[in-house]
DNA sequence: TGGTATTTGCAATGGACTTGCAATAAGAAG
DNA sequence: CTTCTTATTGCAAGTCCATTGCAAATACCA
């Protein structure tokens, strides 16, 4: 079902926690979706499909994974809440979203390489990370 | 005392608006801080100047004066919080923030013109706006 | 110096997220 | 398979930033 699965449950074992049904489920759903996911979108799409789960679970279930490196979380311009998107094997990237629909994209690239040392010498800040984000129009929304 | 006093109170009349003391006393206070500042910030350094004003009074002006196109609206990754900045005749730019103690300081470039295009042609999407923030350690936390 | 529409303060409300705690269930050991 | 310990869950309540309703105050035009 999830060939992620025997890996997960290593890394939680390894950090003294366990592997339930509500993890998997949301496990499971964060890898059939393809878009980056709200808590209670979560919540809604998991509750349609017949499994029971408390809100706060979904946030207390995101959070640790997000520990275990498992899942990025996005805090998009504006929007008020977080996202979260499966990391499994994906690299480094960033996104755009649609000002109509939401729809969110996602940019396989990063520009910001040769910046990032320009601005450490320019500011004598240690760069670690940066966020980056587009928004405009889908092309169905034009 | 504000320059920028009798330009403002036309925009505000334009819009069937009103010049008032608080916000007068929100546009002076933006004037002088160099940090972008939150609503809360806002509210307790006016009240440390004998300002009387109340926090919703805060959040209403900043609004309108985001409307007017006078103020600039940050939300930092992982802040909680939004952050207002006066436009007046700044440029468009980016910043970095310290981890540890929070300082902000403005990065006066934007390395996205080229890759906008780029991005458009791959997504098809009309790009409209973008934010990019950088965070890390000051000199003084490093 | 009014008259009226805008703005303000106060209190209540909303939405995302967190925390406390008792009940439940994972999974190791026997 | 049964038992035991401890992590996890659900529910309720709480926190924090921000918004909204409404009556009282005030900007500003005539
Ligand atoms: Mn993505
Ligand atoms: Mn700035
Ligand atoms: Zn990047
Ligand atoms: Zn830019």
């Amino acid at each position: 079902m999830l060939k992620l699965e025997p890996n997960i449950k290593k890394n939680l074992r390894a950090t003294g926690r366990r592997m339930t049904r509500t993890r998997q489920a949301v496990l499971s759903l964060l890898q059939k979706t393809r878009q980056p996911v709200s808590a209670t979108e979560i919540f809604e799409r998991l509750h349609q499909e017949k499994v029971a789960i408390d809100l706060v679970t979904v946030y207390r279930t995101v959070h640790v994974l997000k520990e275990l490196g498992l899942v990025l979380q996005l805090d998009l311009h504006q929007e008020g809440l977080s996202r979260y998107e499966l990391k499994e094997g994906r690299k480094h990237h960033h996104h755009i979203r649609c000002q109509i629909c939401g729809q969110i994209e996602d940019l396989l690239l990063c520009p910001l390489k040769k910046v990032t040392k320009l601005i450490e010498q320019q500011t004598q800040f240690i760069v670690d990370d940066h966020t980056l984000e587009f928004t405009g129009l889908c092309p169905q929304c034009q």
